[in-house]
Parts: C-alpha cells; sequence; structure tokens
RNA sequence: GUCUCUGUAGCUCAGCUGGAUAGAGCAUUCGCCUCCUAAGCGAAGGGUCGCAGGUUCAACUCCUGCCAGAGACGCCA
C-alpha cells in the first residue's frame, strides 16, 4: 500500500480530465499540517503557470473530477481547495480502517513486493583487517546493513561485498613482526589477540629497529609474488583478524558472514589485465612513468583534465585498479542492475573518477547505477578527526561494551528484582540499540561529533524509546490475555489519536521507497519514532483495558495496537535493532 | 590554487521533486503516576534557516557572489 502514490495517479488523471497534458506531476504529498488535510496536490500552481492560466480557476476544474474519483469512491471524505491552489484531500477514516485491516492480514505489513527486482551489489564495512575495528567503522557496517534488509524487505536481491582491507605495503611490517613471533614459539592467536597493540608495536619496530623496515618491505615483495610461506603467515593473520570482525558484526546484529568478504586482494590476478585494457583502448597512458588515466569530463575552469593514476611508476597497483576491478566483478559477474558502496566522503572524489573510467572503459555498462553514499567522519570531542595511525581512537568492541553496562544500570535501577538472564538479554538489546540508532537517524553528509552522551543516551529520540512502546504494547496483551496474532478484528477509527496512527502505519510502504532509492535509513528512523510517538499519545488518551471500555472499541484497539507492534517490531528489524516484550 | 561537502533554536539534528505560520530530541520552566510499564504524556519559552543579491504567485530548498568549517586533488586506502 502506497497511499502517496495511489493518490498521484488519481490526482494525474484528474489533471488530464481538466485539460493538463499527460504526465504533468501532480506533487503530492504528506500535507505539512493537519488542518491541511492528510496529503495535498500543489501540483496545479506549477501547471497554472506554464500554461498561464488562473491557478485558482485550474485547481477548481481539478477538484470537479477528483471529487468522484476519491470523495464517492470512499477514499477521501472530504476535498478543499486552499489558497492559490493547493488542494488538501482529508482520508476517509473507513477506508483508512480497511487499508490496515488489509496489510493487517499480510505478512509483508502490507508492503508490496516489488515488481521486477533488481540484483543489488551493496559494498560496506570493508574495516582494515591490519586493525582492529574502531568507531569511524561503525556507519558504514549499520548503514549498509539497514539498506541492505530494506532492499531484502522490498523483494530485491542482495549480494553483500564486504571489501575488506587484507593488502598493502603495512602488512609487509606486520608479517614481518608475526613471523619473528611465531619463531619465539608463540602462537598466532594470543600474539594477535589484541590486533590494536600488535600494529603498534610492529609499527614502532618500523620505526626504530635497524633493519626491520627493510625486512618489512621484502616481506611485502615476497607476498606479491605469490611466496608460499609468505602467503601462509597472511592466511593466519587475516584468518584471525576476520574473526575479530565477525565478533563485532556478532554484537551489532549486523548481517554480514564470512561469505560475503570479498577483500582487496581477491582481485589481484586480475589487476594487470585492467590495466591491459586500459592501455589498449588508450583510456589510459604513460605519464612520468606511472599509468594514468586524464578525465576531460572533470576538468577545471581552466581546462585542465582530473588526474586518476591506475598504475604507479613503480609497477605496483593501487585502489584506483582495484575498485576498476570491482566494478567489472560485479556488473559482469554479479550481474548487477545495481551497485551501491558505502564509504565515508572523503572517497567521493575517487568514486567519481573510477564510475567515469568504468563506464569508458564498458566496466561498466549504462544500465547499471552506481551509487557512492558518502558519509561524514567521526570527530572528536574537539572537532578534529580521530586519527587512525595516531593512536586514541576508541575500539568499537569498547563502545558496544559500554554501552550495554551503561544499559544494565539503567535496567537494574529501575527494576531490581530483575534476574539476571533477562537482564543481559535486555541490556544487550537496549545497549546496542541505542548504539544503532543514534548512529543510523543521522543522515547528514557532514561530519558528526562522537560523543559517548549522544550515543548512549536512553530518552527522547532513542530506540529505547521504540522499543518501550513495543514492550507497552506486548505488555497489554498480555495483561488483556490474548496473543497479538490472533486478534483479526478491523479497527474502527474514531478519535483523531487513532487516525493518525492508521495513517502513519500505512505509509511504511513510501518511507521505504525513499530509504532504498536514497539509502538513507534515518528517514526509517523518523518514521519509526512519529510512529512510536503517535502511539504514545493515543495510549494516553485511548485506554482500552479500563473498565469502562466497551468490548467493541476495547478489541478495534487492542487491533490498532498489533497492527503498530508489528510495524515497530519490522522497521526496528530492518535497521538492526531488537526488540523484546518487557523492559 | 582548483574542486566537493557542510553552515537551521543554547546543544544534537529533521525538513521529501520549490509550497501555506521552519519542526523534533536534549537542556530550561510548568502540569500529569489511588498503576492498560513515568525509559512516558501534556504545555511554555527559545529562530535574521552563515551573509548579500537574483529567479517567481511562492525560496531553508534553485542560481550567482562572498564569509566560515571540513575534506579531496600524480604514485596511501
Amino acid at each position: 500500500m502506497n497511499i502517496k502514490q495511489l493518490l498521484s495517479d488519481i490526482v494525474q488523471k484528474a489533471m488530464v480530465a481538466a485539460g493538463l497534458p499527460e504526465g504533468t506531476n501532480p506533487a503530492v504529498s504528506q500535507s505539512s499540517k493537519p488542518q491541511f488535510g492528510d496529503y495535498q496536490a500543489n501540483g496545479v500552481m506549477g501547471a497554472a503557470k506554464k500554461l498561464k492560466t488562473n491557478p485558482r480557476e485550474l485547481a477548481t476544474k481539478v477538484v470537479e473530477s477528483l471529487t468522484p474519483a476519491l470523495v464517492s469512491a470512499g477514499i477521501a471524505e472530504k476535498i478543499e481547495l486552499a489558497g492559490p491552489g493547493f488542494i488538501n484531500i482529508h482520508l476517509d477514516k473507513a477506508w483508512l480502517a480497511n487499508q490496515l485491516a488489509a496489510s493487517a492480514k499480510d505478512k509483508q505489513l502490507g508492503v508490496t513486493q516489488r515488481e521486477v527486482p533488481q540484483t543489488v551489489v551493496v559494498d560496506y564495512s570493508a574495516p582494515n583487517l591490519a586493525k582492529e575495528m574502531h568507531v569511524g567503522h561503525l556507519r558504514s557496517t549499520i548503514i549498509g546493513d539497514a539498506v541492505v534488509r530494506a532492499l531484502e524487505f522490498r523483494g530485491d536481491k542482495v549480494i553483500r561485498q564486504n571489501h575488506m582491507g587484507d593488502w598493502g605495503t603495512q602488512f609487509g611490517m606486520l608479517l614481518a613482526h608475526l613471523s619473528d613471533k611465531l619463531a619465539a614459539n608463540e602462537v598466532a592467536e594470543t600474539a594477535l589477540a589484541d590486533l590494536e597493540n600488535f600494529y603498534r608495536e610492529a609499527k614502532v619496530r618500523f620505526d626504530d629497529e635497524e633493519g626491520f623496515a627493510d625486512r618489512a618491505r621484502e616481506y611485502v615483495v615476497k607476498l606479491q609474488s605469490g611466496d608460499a610461506e609468505c602467503d601462509k603467515l597472511w592466511q593466519q593473520f587475516i584468518d584471525i583478524s576476520i574473526t575479530h570482525s565477525e565478533e563485532i558484526y556478532h554484537k551489532l546484529n549486523v548481517t554480514l558472514k564470512r561469505s560475503d568478504i570479498m577483500g582487496e586482494s581477491a582481485y589481484n590476478a586480475d589487476l594487470p589485465k585492467v590495466i591491459d585494457e586500459l592501455m589498449a583502448k588508450e583510456i589510459a597512458v604513460e605519464d612520468q612513468g606511472a599509468k594514468v588515466v586524464f578525465i576531460d569530463e572533470m576538468a577545471n575552469k581552466d581546462g585542465e583534465p582530473s588526474v586518476f593514476i591506475v598504475q604507479k611508476s613503480g609497477g605496483g597497483y593501487l585502489y584506483a585498479t582495484t575498485d576498476l576491478s570491482a566494478c567489472r566483478y560485479r556488473s559482469g559477474e554479479l550481474n548487477a542492475d545495481r551497485i551501491v558502496i558505502f564509504t565515508d566522503a572523503r572517497q567521493s572524489l575517487h568514486f567519481k573518477q573510477v564510475e567515469i573510467v568504468a563506464r569508458k572503459a564498458g566496466f561498466l555498462p549504462d544500465n547499471v547505477a552506481y551509487d557512492h553514499c558518502p558519509f561524514g567522519m567521526m570527530m572528536g570531542d574537539d572537532g578534529k578527526p580521530f586519527k587512525t595511525r595516531t593512536g586514541g581512537t576508541i575500539k568499537l568492541a569498547e563502545l558496544l561494551d559500554e554501552a550495554v553496562s551503561r544499559a544494565t544500570e539503567l535496567i537494574k535501577e529501575k527494576n531490581p528484582e530483575i534476574d539476571s538472564e533477562l537482564l543481559s538479554e535486555i541490556s544487550r538489546k537496549v545497549g546496542i540499540g541505542a548504539v544503532k540508532f543514534a548512529d543510523l537517524s543521522k543522515n547528514r553528509t557532514s561530519d558528526y561529533i562522537f560523543n559517548w552522551q549522544t550515543m548512549l543516551s536512553f530518552e527522547g529520540a532513542t530506540a529505547p524509546y521504540l522499543q518501550y512502546a513495543f514492550s507497552r504494547i506486548q505488555s497489554i496483551f498480555r495483561k488483556a490475555e490474548v496473543s497479538a496474532n490472533s486478534i483479526s478484528t478491523k479497527a474502527t477509527i474514531t478519535e483523531p489519536q487513532e487516525k493518525a496512527l492508521a495513517l502513519k502505519l500505512l505509509q511504511l510502504e513510501e518511507v521505504l521507497d525513499s530509504v532504498i532509492s536514497e539509502c538513507t535509513p534515518n528517514l526509517l528512523c523518523n518514521y519509526l519514532y512519529e510512529l512510536a510517538s503517535l502511539y504514545m499519545s493515543f495510549y494516553e488518551a485511548c485506554p482500552i483495558l479500563k473498565d469502562d471500555i466497551s468490548d467493541e472499541v476495547k478489541t478495534s484497539r487492542l487491533a490498532l495496537c498489533a497492527n503498530v507492534a508489528n510495524t515497530l517490531s519490522q522497521g526496528l528489524d530492518i535497521l538492526g535493532i531488537e526488540v523484546m516484550d518487557r523492559m
């Protein structure tokens, strides 16, 4: 059910009937204020301007043919013409109730499945395996995962690609250090238990220890030339590091699996071919010893093209080469209709260049969409970015543990009697949910300041608020001694709070469509918060189990409750946030 | 220097293809627990939407210029 789409189609027909050309944008949107109805159509004004006619008169004509299509059809209660040509649509309560009843029966909550499913390759998380995951990896991981779940819910085929950083010069240093540890009879698992520390040790030796840097470079060469001993060492390192990441994914309730990993190293064999093709097609040229592409499409005012290095003068490959290879693999082998990549905003220029070059080279056909979804960096309280190499970064694992322990304290305070098993389950869901929601609810591509208070807040527009709304509903069903799933009654909508709630429930599909096309889970966060908030108002204004409430009203309201509970848990599930029956 | 992103309430942020009186949360102030969970509800105050022009019936939204912050820009990713 997509009310906006439905109304758009109807209004558009009415516009054509009023003499406007086919395809005129009806500009239907949710009304900005309650007094303007539930939806408003603003398209008449723009159209009138083009035709140089009086907008008010034109709107009158549109309303004339709109009235039978909406009011007589029972969809709208009334249609009002306002201002210079606004058409305000007040939806019919009984119609809303019917739509709601229909979506309540549907396991997809009335959200229709995509008619022609797309194959969408989503590249997200992509931690650097040389180090432990830190707060900077949070955004890509959870935003990507939410979008992936939304796509799947809508019926698209998603192929997750975890483009892990498992290659590069820094591994020479790490492998040299690991090799020494193993020679000293240490076990790899133990040596690499604290990756951060291991990296630091290796770096110190690299900077200070005589001869170590040279050995590190040797290891890079050996690694790249496929030396068996070195490869084995590398494999050990990678395996253990991946296990670290998997622990984080598990804690975060993120769907990434080992099989989704397609690290940088996976493209190694293809890189020479990429370069050969670019040279053969004369897209890349040799310049100052390196192979580069001059991109005229991105020239500056003086006509100087943008430069894109695809191979270093020493013959080494760069992430540009890898990303080009990835384009070809994803469109060619994975048959992607759309490729979505979540990385921080610093890589915006890079991905713009990749797309242009990949399209020129034919690695990326025109019918494959290529969406780089950038986001801002995580900044410290001082407004300066977290430097990955200077230490002082907050490990993701530590942040998550902190969140859970803070949640534990809060719950114990509110409910001292709680048994420990339940306590740990709720703490985990609340703590992790709070961290995820704090991040997911922001869309800004600008940088944002990392702050424990914001991240771990349990009040206001937070995950616990939504979880609380859900558990309140469960509490009602417990008290009423009926199960939410057994309610088959159609809700009757009378009170304004009930109508607002019903309308909001029916807007899930609209929201999901935006989340999917724009890659913006924050819209779903907003939606769910508004839904929960409307529910809280309903809860205060419309008693359900009180003595003076008739059975009829009671079951009607219980039906609404069931619908809200399902929508909340499904919506939160898409965000990767869990709900609980009590808290 | 060039390009990109950002600038909205004291703070953190929403604001959909231009629409009607710019919205939330936190913080502040005032109400509401003889119980459908107060992690809640209701209400109040709080704004030159960075600045200045322009486009038009209408601009936070589009265009130009400027100011401020961040980032990227030939051999890191």
